[in-house]
DNA sequence: GTCAAGGGAATTGTCGACAATCGTCAAAAC
DNA sequence: GTTTTGACGATTGTCGACAATTCCCTTGAC
């Protein structure tokens, strides 16, 4: 790399916007469970806590909005969006559809590095695993492979897609508690897929994303109908 | 249809928010190429200019940004986005794979009212080229029906990812001026998934979107592509 | 006891103003 | 002549305040 003439070394400071801070801090409480689904979203009460204007917070829960983790009723507020077992599946059943896509446009352009890449992020799945991570780490370096594969598609609308519906996959899989009793199983499991991307074999591709994602469905969407007939009872 | 006990017969007048009417404004001025791509959006001027105060503005900004009509730089303002051909490709890409998982949708779930839908957005298609409506409108019917499909798929994701593409995709539409001679060839180039779905037939219909995508890709990117070169040599 | 109307507290919708930031251009230094 | 520096104008970022709306609870009638 061709250095600047004056080079400092000096790393560029945080100088993303008060919404942006806002937005990520939210995100995180929502996904995390901090704010139970179907809580008011109050701008005041958060405006007043963080110690911001109403302003920055009202953008940032627009830019929620889009994520699906908020809802917004006009004239009555933002509320943390309730989601339901159906709800999961269209939102896992939507994800296959945008990954298969990406996975067959790394093929057919052959973009070799996006695989590198993906390999590469099973090595990280594994290292956080043997880190014994906490679950939101295990999480987002799960959400990593798969925005990996989207970004590397090489057509920017697929991961503009898939950004937006990661805060509530994130949110979904957080729900649940848990995936897997062994950390290195989400690992394993990405590994078919990045063989058959390897031997460039398309159907085996999809297939491998299909198998993937759709193991998660079961287990997203079966977990969260228990959760809801326990809520309903209890 | 029951009626409630107190019917006037009274339409709920306009309630829909400012930022609401400020964005579709907005966005109806992008797409009829009344402001000009690589504009600068200003808060202020649009503000002044709508007699508003420049809040709503602003909101309504972010809410085009999602719809990729527009572009924030941070500290620097909204832009109307420019689109190449390559983007525009893409764009028409990323429809066909919603669209086709849509219907897929339509045909394993049995949805045959969707289809009836469908149908009957073919008659309007028609109806208004009889009419021989604007450029806008013709746009707007041929829109409606891929919205339907998608409204029709039984899965909310997969409209709302749709109507994020929605005003971009118009947006194409517009800028090349026309896309068939005769206007009636809109209408009947949606035929054939009609007829594919009414068959119960997953191959043909996948096939009829994408050949019918297809063509409009082909159309929209060339003719782009020629206007590309237009502009760079003028 | 049920239901409709009314009042009040709380929240959102919008506004105008000030502070922070960016782009430009001229002036100065080399 | 080129580059850096500084100041200016314009625009965005944020704020606090007021108006409009909604929700809840009370009150009253039947």
């Amino acid at each position: 790399m061709a250095r600047s003439p004056q080079q400092t070394g000096f790393q560029p400071l945080d100088r993303e916007g008060l919404v942006q801070r806002v937005a990520t801090l939210l995100s995180k409480a929502i996904v995390t469970g901090q704010l139970a689904p179907g809580a008011r979203l109050s701008e005041s009460v958060v405006a007043r806590e963080l110690g911001v204007s109403r302003a920055p917070v009202r953008e940032a829960a627009r830019l929620l909005e889009n994520s699906g983790l908020v809802t917004y009723h006009a004239n009555r507020g933002f509320f943390v969006r309730e989601t339901s077992a159906e709800a999961l599946n269209d939102l896992y059943e939507l994800r296959m559809v945008i990954e298969i896509a990406a996975a067959q446009r790394v093929l057919r352009n052959g973009l070799t590095d996006t695989i590198d890449r993906l390999a590469a992020q099973i090595d990280a799945l594994h290292e956080v695993a043997a880190a014994g991570a906490d679950m939101l780490t295990q999480v987002e370096a799960d959400m990593e492979f798969h925005r990996l594969l989207c970004a590397g598609s090489g057509n920017p609308k697929f991961l503009h897609v898939f950004d937006q519906i990661a805060a509530e996959t994130e949110f979904s899989i957080m729900v649940i508690g848990r995936l897997y009793d062994d950390p290195h199983k989400i690992a394993e499991t990405h590994e078919p897929i990045v063989t058959a991307l390897r031997r460039g074999d398309e159907v085996a591709t999809r297939e491998a994303i299909r198998y993937h994602i759709g193991v998660a469905q079961d287990l997203v969407t079966r977990q969260f109908r228990d959760i809801e007939a326990g809520t309903t009872e209890g």
